[in-house]
DNA sequence: CCTGATGCTGACCGTTCGGTCAAACGACCC
DNA sequence: GGGTCGTTTGACCGAACGGTCAGCATCAGG
């Protein structure tokens, strides 16, 4: 315990991203193994329907344990909240103004779509988040994510102003692709269903989606 | 209590679809007030996030005296689920085969937008339900959606071979209409987050599923 | 006005849940 | 081997939850 008086910060749970003491072995992978374990089970039964019980038995730790490593349970999701959002966000980041209009709008297209195909329990932790009103992403939604959206709006817009693609409203442009590749994740045993079995709901859904957004934006 | 023997069917609650007896003007009153109460709280908070107190107070009654009704919060959440879905899947039922392919694609495609505005509860509570893995729907989507959809994907894929539309994949058609037009229901606080004020998401959105579905389909 | 069925309620029950705590355990360093 | 700090646990707590029950209120039909 050096340099620091005993009466501040009594604090000795997680030791997060702003404490100064690095991370034990033990510490990081404890931690790891919750956020995993949350993942799995707050994008399986939304956050009231997760119980900690739940949580600590998939981390293979007990109760007790894991409320050493976080404080509560909504540290967890919260935690699990704003890491996943640059992941998330990031994709639509490296649009970028100078490339080719439909390469750039294409190869956004079809990353969500690889998002959606190697993360859907991150696509449908946003997806419940966002269907009970966003309680806790409210504000980030509003400022941090439109913000960047109105952003690459302006880009599209200039796009379809200069003729490089067809005329589209840029943010229902945008809207559509999360809808369409965020399906696919999302609503999973329902496309499984109606397919039934020997189908690749992603094979068929590029295939699918190339074709829509090529009709769509060829000028 | 005419003909009945008593030493059967002691049941004094919830004389639903099944019992001989008509419904009481009280009756009629209270279990609408429930269902509706039961739809706002399940749509908001998903089925384990939602409290019988919450519902009960909805619908201005006491707890009890739902339980008087419906005999559990599961019986409430089974009820508006299986008696939704036939409304929900009615605009699919009347795509007709003798029509003019695009009107009636066009026309189910602007229905579901309809549907998504006037009942985004209902869309909400569908989601849920879905996202959750449809623990109690797994049945019903894997039979009589999968029947109705694969009918109505025949048709389509005959109006394709028949040069009436562009040759597209008709099950991921369905599934583009059902995920743009839902997305304006369920991902509501984040469309409008994005939009700001002074915005009709609704309204723009059906132009631009106009424009988006008419390029896609032009042969 | 009487009566039986329907409608309603306060009090209560067992369980589950999120969270706490004191005590024990364990690894590592002197 | 003893001390120390990080780690783990069993036992426990109060609140919230789904559901029950005995009894009271109310209503409709005769």
């Amino acid at each position: 315990m050096p340099s620091e008086p005993m009466s501040a910060d009594p604090m000795p749970a997680e030791p997060a991203e702003t404490s100064a003491r690095p991370l034990t072995r033990i510490q990081k992978r404890n931690i790891e193994a919750i956020l995993d374990a949350a993942l799995e089970v707050f994008s399986a039964q939304g956050f009231r329907g997760a119980t900690l019980d739940q949580i600590a038995t998939a981390a293979g730790l007990s109760k007790p344990n894991l409320l050493y490593y976080f404080p509560s349970k909504e540290a967890i999701h919260l935690e699990l909240l704003s890491s996943l959002l640059d992941d998330w966000l990031a994709p639509l980041r490296e649009m970028r103004a100078e490339g080719e209009p439909r390469d750039e709008i294409m190869r956004y297209m079809r990353r969500k779509l690889e998002m959606s195909r190697a993360m859907p329990r991150e696509s449908r932790l946003f997806a419940n988040e966002i269907l009970q009103g966003a309680p806790r992403m409210g504000g980030t939604l509003a400022v941090e994510l439109k913000v960047l959206v109105d952003e690459k709006a302006a880009i599209i817009r200039g796009w379809s102003a200069a003729g490089k693609i067809a005329p589209v409203d840029p943010h229902h442009l945008i809207f559509s692709i999360w809808a369409l590749t965020q399906h696919y994740a999302d609503f999973d045993v329902q496309v499984r269903a109606v397919l039934g079995p020997g189908h690749d709901p992603y094979t068929e859904a590029e295939r699918f989606l190339d074709t829509l957004f090529d009709r769509l934006l060829r000028p």
